[in-house]
DNA sequence: CTTTATTTTTAGCCTTGTCTAAATATAAGC
DNA sequence: GCTTATATTTAGACAAGGCTAAAAATAAAG
């Protein structure tokens, strides 16, 4: 009931980034890999969250938030993303510095500072990455007509939404190709050997492999 | 070398604090009523940080920091200082709040995050309480011309520019009798049998006990 | 200059979160 | 369906920080 350590936060979140999709548990060396830790720390915090019914977990079969654990990890999530929101728009963080940064204040108590921050941002809907922020209840938007760039056809013009990736080299290259939230592109061309991509963005024409396009979230528009 | 724990950075800071001022050391226990914790505790991070080179430990002796550990206790009070005017300035906390917030917000680390809030904020000079902001070296301004409102004479007239306490209670009952930095008085009167003082706050009078007017830090104006 | 009172330190234990190595389940191959 | 291979859990250790209780040093008092 007192509040959750850093630790468990971060264990929370990352269970629910895994299990965000399709995907209903996340196995005990997933997880280790994404945290960056040993099977044996996961399985032992795993054990500590479960008693808390902050997540479900049966032995050898992975594990899942509950309903009160979602909830404490969309708590951390909002204040990770309004963070970010403050560092790139108010101090002038490039979107590709801030999650690192984000990943401290995120831990940071109190309810009051979150809803002040919020209201200083003027109530942002989505983070510098297109990440939609949950609100103080723990609702979030579901980007419905987001799709990834590799997935569109020739002619098809659409813009960018959002990031699969929040690599700062990804976001880097990115920035070099000036592609950012709101550029907006055609297809020109999809080459099914490599299942590379052509683009034109404004003046511009651009080829991108499959794994950057299938990092880029964009949204179709009429045309 | 590699950064120090949010416990080491507490305790630099509260040694710093208690050592300010004419003191040369601080005993064991002075420290750990201070902290609220046991002086076992102090013992052993004293003996730790004196390892580390940051402070001057004998056994028995009390401690004192060291030029090095000076160094990272300012850093830490810059940070701190530049998170209440965040808060206060630009959130709009009362400066009764900030100082649970910014225990928690000053161990945040990167450099280059301190230095843009201290752009964004316009390089303060001093905090909302009237402390003065180390710069990014570390070099604190000495606030010379300041004096405790009991030590003034009677008819002087002078400006609020600081408190000795940042405790809620006491921030709140300044707030209740209107008085905040930049607030100008006079001194009406001094009762020498309770060491009272009256004084004039523009068409309002007031009367304040030795103990009010003792955390209320004032610069003498000409008159 | 002893004796008592107070501070400070030490020793040992506890919790959190991590790790390694060993043991045990589950999954895959034939 | 048995036998490797892989995944997961357990057991035991460790470091950080804190606490209690006992021991030792210093300070105060007669």
């Amino acid at each position: 009931m007192e509040g959750l350590s850093h630790s468990e936060e971060n264990y929370l979140k990352a269970i629910y980034n895994t299990t965000q999709g399709e995907v209903e548990t996340v196995s005990t060396n997933e997880l280790a890999e994404k945290m960056k830790t040993k099977a044996s720390s996961i399985t032992d915090m795993v054990k500590k969250l479960s008693d808390k019914k902050l997540v479900k977990y049966k032995k050898y079969k992975g594990c899942s938030l509950t309903t009160e654990g979602e909830k404490s990890a969309l708590k951390v999530i909002r204040k990770h993303r309004l963070w970010e929101v403050f560092l790139v728009d108010k101090l002038g963080f490039g979107w590709d510095e801030v999650h690192v940064i984000a990943e401290q204040l995120e831990h940071i108590r109190s309810v009051k500072l979150t809803e002040k921050l919020d209201e200083f941002l003027e109530f942002p809907k989505y983070d510098p990455h297109g990440d939609p922020i949950p609100d103080r209840d723990g609702n979030l938007e579901l980007r419905t007509k987001m799709v990834q760039l590799n997935e569109l056809q020739i002619s098809d013009v659409a813009v960018v939404i959002g990031v699969a990736d929040g690599n700062p080299s990804f976001l880097q290259y990115l920035d070099q190709n000036k592609i950012q939230l709101g550029t907006e592109l055609i297809v020109l061309d999809l080459f099914d050997f490599d299942e590379s991509v052509r683009i034109r963005l404004g003046e511009r024409e651009l080829n991108l492999s499959k794994t950057a396009a299938s990092k880029i979230c964009v949204e179709r528009l009429e045309h």
